[in-house]
RNA sequence: GGGCCGGUAGCUCAAUCAGGUAGAGCAACGGGCUUUUAACCCGGCGGUUGUGGGUUCGAUUCCCACCCGGCCCA
């Protein structure tokens, strides 16, 4: 601790009154901070073994529970205080003429001390479930105050910054926490019952592949070399199905050097998933059961609410092809190999303005975005993408101009993308040429050239579905949160 | 990037419309109380009103710029 810091809490009226406390134990011999402690029960524990005591009743059972105390009441000769643990709440009941001068001590603890406590398993008169403490002990002093008991801390801003102690005093924080753990923990499962293999791939990239967008630039000083955090999973993965994994998986976070706000993190998880010899209708079944899965494990429902509206996961998804969608809403014919110039026209009867460098598929999928990806609420399986904006896609076997490449629309916004994967290296490397020459006139946010890719590839990848699910959109929609940062337990802000 | 809303005690909120010594509850502190549940009762504490500037005799309040957050839009 600095000069400044302890003198910062020195002077703060609130902190100083704890900080001598702290003092006086130690001058007394006495350690406010110990090694360890050896519980016996969490409190959770407690009430489910004791729960249904009758008012008034005593055990003869000892436990020995520890946490944080949260509250304190006393009355005279008696007091009660809340511990909190992992398990839940446990109140200790508290009493002169069991403790002696121990009582005195108890009532200099603060709500925020951690606290072990012994004694035997009681219900009040009241008929609270409590343990009548016989000997307790601080584990650790806090310095700070706790947030206010009726509302806790209600400051946005605040909880995400401070998120230990929205997670102390706010339940709904504490039950999303876990909620979240629960629906990775359920695609993980999932996935393993189904044969898939859980891998782990390079977070350092020496070419940002695998997706479009602005990657994070970091450097390695032994190399002196520029790297980048990886903005997909995706080629690492590929290669080891080149390698003969036959099905692999990967839950890992990548990194997006755009803007922050309430809908975009510059570092988020995603999931995705390659399986040889599948292609894009299997990655629709899968895609399916991974998510209704989730909901049935979390929720026990594929029926959910969101933001006020019900939601319906239940698959079959609806089936909505993307190049008909835009004709559909335009109300005019779109054609995914007709010239730009007519592309062009229609898009600008559409309300979309036509950047320059654009070929047919990119104006098609400006015009997708801008009047249908919206209106689409309940999942929307959307069907068979340009190829101008699906480098790393299969040229659909039927289609001219498209690529076998779904992506899943939920509340108007992209939960999943899937494809056949492209594994014909000729082909991958002019669609790799295509885009570096856009990269090089200017859009950062082409995909990059990648030799070491095409290298791989080149030596045979099988015929292979892959899928990619940004969780943290699972989890908002499973918990109808409208902000990621409420779904990521540490989401970045602005320096205050 | 644009529009709107917000930032006041450790926490939750008043006071701002219409400029005049910034209040309450909880927490903390002192006292009382031997079965509390947001315990209760009594007492006295606690403020850089986000930051900087301006107008004014006087600014939390009006004006300007900026910072942080929220909602909506791009």
């Amino acid at each position: 601790m600095s000069e400044e810091e302890r003198t910062e809490l020195e002077e703060n009226r609130l902190t100083a009154a704890r900080l001598a406390k702290v003092e006086a134990m130690r001058a007394a011999g006495e350690e406010p901070y110990p090694v360890r402690f050896e519980r016996t029960h969490g409190a959770g524990e407690v009430r489910g073994r004791w729960g249904e005591l009758a008012p008034g009743s005593a055990t003869g059972e000892r436990v020995t529970v520890a946490g944080r105390l949260m509250n304190t009441r006393h009355v005279g000769g008696l007091a009660f205080g809340v511990l909190r643990d992992h398990t839940g709440d446990i109140q200790l009941f508290v009493e002169v003429a069991t403790l002696g001068d121990g009582f005195e001590v108890f009532g200099d603890l603060d709500a925020g001390d951690w606290v072990g406590a012994t004694g035997e398993v009681i219900t009040t008169k009241r008929g609270e479930l409590s343990v009548k403490v016989e000997h307790f002990q601080l584990l650790a002093k806090g310095l700070r105050p706790l947030p206010e008991k009726w509302h806790g801390l209600q400051d946005v801003e605040k909880r995400h910054r401070q998120r230990y102690v929205d997670l102390m005093v706010n339940e709904a924080a504490r039950v999303l926490m876990y909620r979240r753990v629960e629906i990775i923990q359920s695609i993980r499962e999932s996935l393993l019952a189904r044969g898939f293999l859980e891998v782990e791939t390079p977070v350092l990239h020496a070419v940002p592949s695998g997706g479009l967008a602005t990657p994070f630039v970091t450097h390695h000083d032994a190399l002196d070399q520029d790297m980048f955090l990886r903005i997909a999973l995706e080629l690492h993965l590929k290669r080891l199905i080149v390698g003969g994994a036959d099905r692999v998986f990967e839950i890992g976070r990548v990194f997006r050097n755009e803007g922050i706000s309430t809908r975009h993190n510059p570092e988020f998880t995603m999931l995705e998933v390659y399986q040889a010899l599948a292609d894009y209708g299997d990655m629709i079944d899968l895609t399916e059961a991974l998510v209704t899965e989730a909901a049935e494990r979390v929720l026990g429902t594929t029926e959910l609410t969101l933001d006020g509206k019900p939601m319906s996961l239940r698959a079959p998804w609806r089936r909505l092809d993307y190049v008909g969608a835009v004709v559909t809403a335009s109300g005019s014919d779109w054609d995914p190999v007709m010239p730009v110039a007519e592309a062009a026209v229609r898009a600008k009867a559409a309300g979309v303005e036509v950047q320059p460098g654009w070929g047919t598929g990119r104006i098609i999928a400006e015009v997708f975005e801008a009047l249908v990806e919206h209106t689409l609420w309940e999942p929307t399986v959307v069907l068979d993408f340009p190829e101008e904006i699906s480098p790393l896609a299969r040229k659909h076997r039927s289609r001219p101009g498209l690529t076998e490449r779904f992506e899943v629309t939920v509340a108007g916004k992209e939960l999943a993308n899937a494809f056949s994967e492209l594994n014909d290296p000729v082909d991958q490397r002019r669609r790799f040429e295509t885009q570096a020459a856009a990269r090089a006139s200017g859009d950062h946010e082409a995909h990059p050239m990648d030799e070491d890719f095409l290298l791989a590839l080149e030596y045979g990848m099988p015929p292979t579905g892959g899928m990619g699910m940004g969780i943290d959109r699972l989890v908002m929609l499973l918990t109808d949160n409208t902000s990621i940062r409420e779904v990521i337990l540490f989401p970045h802000l602005r320096d205050a």
